[in-house]
DNA sequence: GCCGTTTTCGGCCCGACTGTTTTCAGTCG
C-alpha cells in the first residue's frame, strides 16, 4: 500500500461524508489528513507498527492514524465501508461535473436513484430532473455539457499524476537485478498535458532474449498490478486500481534505441520519419534502422545515431509532432529548447500568510537548494477571501518580513517581494497605489469565470500596469476560458497588448491549472510576448512543478530567451527591480 | 476529526456568483 492510495481513499472519504451531510469541518480533516499523506516523502506502511510516527504528521491525530492502519491492513477502512452502504462509490464522479456539489448529488440519490454518470444523463435529457428544487433548463444544459466534457477528458491522466506513476512502477521494477535504464515512453515523454497510457521501456542485461522470462515475471508479479492484460516475451500489460494501463516492455540494449524512437511517438512524427528513411533506401522499426537492399543494421542502440543516419540533427521529445521539426533538424535549424538549468528564478509563489504551507524562509531555502538566484513572494491580496488575503495592512507588513528574510539568505539567493492580486468581476486593484508601489513584482490574475468580455479585465490590468512602480506578470486567463470558444478567441488580444506593453505573460507550471494551451504559448513567441515561467507553489513540494512547465515551453519551441526568469534574462530583469529599501 | 489549550471543549477559510428564487441554497475559487 503506498501513500497515493491511501491519500486516495482518505479523501474519498471525504467526499462520501460530504454527501452525507457531515460537518464540514470533519470533511475538512479527511481532506487535509489525505494531502499530508500525500506530501510524506517516506512509506506510511512502514509505519503502522508505530503508530506514534503517525501522530507526528501535521493533521493526523488518533483517530486519523486509526484509520491509516486499517487501510494498510485491510484496504479499506470501517466508516468508508459503512458509507459505500449507503451510496454508491460511482457518486464520486459526479461531484467532478460543474455545478454538482456534494448536496446536489445527495438530493438526486435521493430524489430519483440515480447514483452514476450515465444514468443521470438519462435523467436529465428525461427531464426528470427539472421536477427538483433549484434545477431548471440551464441547469440541465450546463449540466448535459459537462458530462459530455467529462466524457472526453476522464479517460485521460495528467502528466504529473502519470509521471507518479511511472517512477513508482519504474522503482519496483529497478529492483530486479540487471536492470539498468527504466525510460517512460509515448505521450509522457514528449510532455503532452496529458497521457491515454503509460508505455515503460526497460534495459538491461536482465532483458537480453536468453534471460528475459525472468524479469518479464518480476514485472508481471508487482504489488500494485490490479488487472493483468497480458504477459508476452517481453511485454507486461496490465491497469492500475484507477485503471491506468500501464504497458512495461523490456528489450536488449542493442535495439534500445529503436525501440525508444519508435514508442516515444508521435504517430505522426513515426510516419514521417519512415518516409524519409525509405528516401534513403532505409526501413526503420521498432528493432532498427536497416538498409533495405541487405537487411544491415545502420543504427539501433541510441536515438541519436537513428535521427544522424537520417541526416537529422538528434530531435527532442517534445517536439515530435510532425509540426515542422524534421525539415527544422535536416537545416539545423532547431531551436535550443529551455531546458531546466536555464530557470534561474520563479517568480509566483504563496506562503503560510495566506493559502500557501510553507514559509517565506522555507520557500527561500528550497529554492536555493535547487539552485535558483531569485524567487519572488507573491501572497494573496484579500480579493480572494478564501485564501486569506491580505489587505493594504498585511501587505505591508508581509513585504517587511520578506525584506527581513532577503537580508537573512546573505545573497545565497535574492528574495523579492510581491502580491498577487486577483481581479474579480466588479472588484478594482483592491490594494492601494502606495501598498503596490512597495513591491518588486504583482501578478495580476485575472480570473475568468464570468461572462464579461476579456478586454475588459485586460484594460484593468492596463491601468495598473500605468502606476509606474509596478511590473505586472498577468494570468491573461483562467482555466475556466479556455472550455469556452468565445473568450479564448481572446488571449491572442491579450497576448497583442501584453507584447505592446512589455509585460510578462505568465505560464503556470501546475498541471492543475494549465492555462495557456501550445497555441497560445506559439502565439505569444509570434508576437514577442515575454513568458514567465512560475509553479505558484503553495509548498515546498510544488517548486519542483517547474519541470512540467518547461516540458510546455519546449513543444511551443521557446528558448531561454523567450522566458523571462531564465539566464540571458534574469540579470535584466533584477536591473529593474526597485532597489532594496 | 484535529488542534491547542485559559485541559476538556471551542474554533477551525470567506465572499461572490449562479440559478433559481422573490429571499436563498449551493457551488466555486
Amino acid at each position: 500500500m503506498d501513500n497515493i492510495t491511501i491519500a486516495r481513499l482518505l479523501d474519498e472519504t471525504a467526499s462520501l461524508l460530504e454527501i452525507d451531510g457531515a460537518d464540514t469541518f470533519r470533511v475538512r480533516s479527511y481532506r487535509r489528513a489525505a494531502e499530508a499523506v500525500e506530501q510524506q516523502t517516506s512509506r506510511l506502511a512502514a509505519m503502522v507498527d508505530e503508530p506514534k510516527q503517525l501522530l507526528a504528521i501535521a493533521g493526523i491525530g488518533k483517530g486519523m492514524a486509526a484509520n491509516i492502519v486499517d487501510i494498510v491492513n485491510t484496504g479499506t477502512m470501517p466508516l468508508r465501508e459503512e458509507l459505500l452502504t449507503k451510496y454508491k462509490p460511482t457518486m464520486l464522479d459526479l461531484l467532478k461535473l460543474p455545478g454538482m456539489g456534494p448536496k446536489t448529488v445527495a438530493l438526486i440519490w435521493s430524489a430519483l436513484q440515480v447514483g452514476d454518470i450515465d444514468a443521470l444523463e438519462e435523467a436529465a435529457k428525461a427531464g426528470h430532473l427539472n421536477k427538483l428544487p433549484r434545477m431548471g433548463e440551464k441547469f440541465t444544459a450546463k449540466l448535459l455539457k459537462g458530462i459530455e466534457d467529462y466524457r472526453r477528458n476522464s479517460s485521460r491522466f495528467r502528466i504529473d499524476h502519470a509521471h507518479e506513476h511511472a517512477e513508482r512502477i519504474g522503482a519496483l521494477i529497478a529492483e530486479f537485478p540487471g536492470i539498468e535504464e527504466i525510460t517512460p515512453a509515448g505521450s509522457l515523454r514528449r510532455g503532452r498535458e496529458t497521457v491515454g497510457d503509460l508505455d515503460l521501456l526497460v534495459t538491461g542485461p536482465a532483458c537480453e532474449p536468453d534471460v528475459v522470462a525472468a524479469a518479464v515475471d518480476h514485472v508481471a508479479g508487482l504489488p500494485l498490478i490490479d488487472k493483468l492484460i497480458a504477459k508476452g516475451q517481453n511485454k507486461v500489460s496490465f491497469t492500475l486500481s484507477n485503471n491506468l494501463q500501464v504497458d512495461v516492455r523490456l528489450l536488449p540494449r542493442a535495439s534500445y534505441g529503436a525501440a525508444l524512437q519508435y514508442f516515444t511517438g508521435s504517430k505522426m512524427h513515426n510516419v514521417a520519419l519512415r518516409q524519409r528513411a525509405i528516401k534513403r533506401g532505409l526501413t526503420l522499426n521498432e528493432y532498427a534502422l536497416l538498409r533495405v537492399e541487405d537487411n544491415t543494421i545502420v543504427a539501433a542502440a541510441t536515438e541519436e545515431a537513428i535521427y544522424r543516419a537520417l541526416d537529422l540533427d538528434y530531435i527532442p521529445p517534445e517536439l515530435r509532432e510532425n509540426g515542422g521539426e524534421l525539415e527544422a533538424a535536416a537545416t539545423h535549424a532547431l531551436p535550443e529548447l529551455i531546458t531546466l538549468t536555464d530557470i534561474r528564478g520563479d517568480l509566483h509563489m504563496h506562503t503560510t500568510e495566506t493559502d500557501g504551507s510553507n514559509t517565506i524562509r522555507e520557500m527561500a531555502e528550497a529554492a536555493a537548494d535547487r539552485g535558483l538566484k531569485y524567487i519572488a513572494i507573491t501572497d494573496h491580496s484579500k480579493n480572494l477571501a478564501m485564501t486569506n488575503g491580505m489587505d493594504d495592512k498585511r501587505a505591508l507588513a508581509h513585504v517587511k518580513r520578506i525584506r527581513e528574510v532577503d537580508a537573512e539568505m546573505k545573497g545565497r539567493i535574492r528574495v523579492l517581494a510581491g502580491v498577487e492580486v486577483d481581479i474579480l468581476a466588479e472588484g478594482e486593484l483592491d490594494l492601494a497605489d502606495e501598498t503596490l508601489a512597495e513591491m518588486d513584482i504583482v501578478v495580476a490574475s485575472v480570473h475568468s469565470r464570468f461572462d464579461q468580455p476579456i478586454e475588459e479585465m485586460t484594460d484593468r490590468i492596463l491601468r495598473a500596469i500605468e502606476n509606474p512602480y509596478v511590473r505586472i506578470l498577468g494570468h491573461p486567463t483562467g482555466r475556466k476560458v479556455l472550455k469556452r470558444d468565445p473568450y479564448a478567441l481572446h488571449i491572442d488580444t491579450v497576448l497583442k497588448r501584453a507584447s505592446e506593453l512589455g509585460v510578462a505573460v505568465e505560464h503556470n507550471a501546475n498541471p492543475a491549472r494549465s492555462d495557456l494551451t501550445d497555441l497560445h504559448l506559439r502565439l505569444a513567441k509570434q508576437h514577442g510576448c515575454r513568458i514567465a515561467v512560475n509553479t505558484d507553489a503553495h509548498s515546498i513540494a510544488e517548486l519542483d512543478q517547474i519541470r512540467y512547465g518547461i516540458t510546455q515551453l519546449r513543444r511551443a519551441w521557446l528558448t531561454a530567451g523567450d522566458v523571462l526568469n531564465t539566464q540571458p534574462t534574469a540579470e535584466a530583469l533584477l536591473g529593474k527591480m526597485r532597489p532594496r529599501r
